[in-house]
DNA sequence: AGTCGATATTGACAGCCATCTATAAATAAA
DNA sequence: TTTATTTATAGATGGCTGTCAATATCGACT
């Protein structure tokens, strides 16, 4: 039985999953994680996904900006990876949310 | 290394977080898993977090919608508790579509 | 410098949502 | 039936956000 979070715990954990809370943005997560090398290339994304240039980086950069998501220049092209640490941070918080024993 | 996720897929697990992604829903959550009794009294949470009754009805109905709670009147008074398998659906999603290994 | 390709930023707009007040519906008791 | 209490619904409003077109920035190459 764990002891319900506080209010800051709460708004911090709703702000994690607002960012996860738009399909394109998930859908760009998995996409990323499921790629044989881990990164990549963000022209790659924008003909997948169907939306425009500027909404594709726009979404990856509230990924970012969130810490679920770093870029690396190289040369003209950005790659992206995941960050692993951000996500078993959201998941400790995740549960300690919710379960229940 | 899990295949990415499709379009429908995305879009419901966004539908998921979208429910989680309100400081008040998450604050609702946790005081009702951490209750003692496993469920808690409607009129208890509108004095806990300082929101009308309407809000605090609004958001309990859409975390029942969602099917992470369920909801049981006695005489006047309706008890809410959480949903453990929806949560452990949710887990499991969540971790298709984000660990990496 | 000039050009080209990739990415980011700006500005604008439409739709969604959290919140409130006011009111209704449901239940119990007198 | 009337009254009191708890919960839900309706309607309105302000703020937030996903999206795009247009433009700017950045890096590489000649």
């Amino acid at each position: 039985m764990p002891a319900s979070l506080t209010e800051s715990q709460s708004t911090e954990l709703a702000s994690a999953f607002k960012v996860l809370a738009d399909p394109i943005r998930v859908r760009l997560l998995s996409l990323i994680a499921a790629s044989p090398e881990g990164e990549v290339c963000a022209c790659d994304l924008v003909d997948t996904l169907k939306r425009s240039q500027p909404t594709i980086s726009h979404h990856l950069g509230v990924l970012c900006d969130a810490g679920f998501l770093s870029r690396e220049r190289q040369g003209t092209w950005i790659w992206y990876s995941v960050v692993p640490e951000r996500w078993a941070q959201l998941r400790v918080a995740f549960d300690s949310a919710t379960v229940v024993v």
